[in-house]
DNA sequence: GTAAGTAACTTGCACAATGCAAGTCACTAT
DNA sequence: ATAGTGACTTGCATTGTGCAAGTTACTTAC
């Protein structure tokens, strides 16, 4: 019973720079991460929430929820009972791959004890 | 007087994922705006702040800190009296420019009222 | 020589975000 | 009835962020 809508969200842009927007939306530690996993092919929360990082269950619900308000994934039920979800990329999400990939190669060159033990099928 | 060191930073890796580390290292609302200022060729902490987003002080003083700590970019005396210094991306900031050609490509195709205004000098 | 200005920061503090544990809800399996 | 699973929500202490103001070391204007 709470309704307690945020009010769409007519937060103004800090700028009309495509980085500094990018990362109002996907700037943070996790955003990305989940962004991996469904590349990777998970879908559903518990598997989220099973990757090696941890991602705390409230930071999970959070981020799935504003991914969602930002088009770059979707939920749909595969189940009634009992209720089970999975979210899925949408194009605007799978739209990241050439960003994956290249976040990817800059930490296995930069970063030591960095290694690909996931497999992302990025597109083409 | 104050020689609180942090210890170094054997904090321990969430992971061994390349996307992982690399989002403990840049993945925030500001490092990757700081990078964007030094490709498009700015250098000095005041012009930083004079980007459009106008990042507040203490959080650039921290994240040149970091990034500096992190091999990315290095601080350069250019004049003695008064001091001024210099920000220039190291190799391992330059190899950041695929990653911010990726992310403007992203911007401007899927976020609404973005453009590139700052030309940045992207090596190749 | 006093006042104002500039660059590069630091400090203080209120508020927002994060991270951990525990609880809830709707079922299924034993 | 009891335990288990998936998908969350809630509480709360800790950490991070954002704004304003202060500091240091000089240069320039009056």
């Amino acid at each position: 019973m709470k309704k307690t809508k945020k009010s769409g969200k007519p937060t103004a842009m800090r700028s009309p720079c495509p980085i500094a927007n990018t990362l109002d939306i996907l700037g943070d530690k996790w955003s990305l991460l989940v962004i991996r996993d469904l590349f990777a092919g998970k879908s559903t929360y518990s598997e989220f929430q099973s990757s090696p990082e941890h991602i705390p269950t409230n930071i999970l619900a959070d981020r799935l929820k504003r991914m969602i308000e930002n088009g770059i994934i979707k939920k749909t039920p595969y189940q009634d009972n009992p209720p089970r979800y999975a979210y899925k990329l949408k194009d605007k999400g799978r739209s990241l791959g050439p960003v994956m990939k290249e976040l990817v190669k800059w930490g296995l060159n930069n970063i030591v004890g960095t290694e690909a033990r996931i497999d992302l099928k990025l597109p083409e």
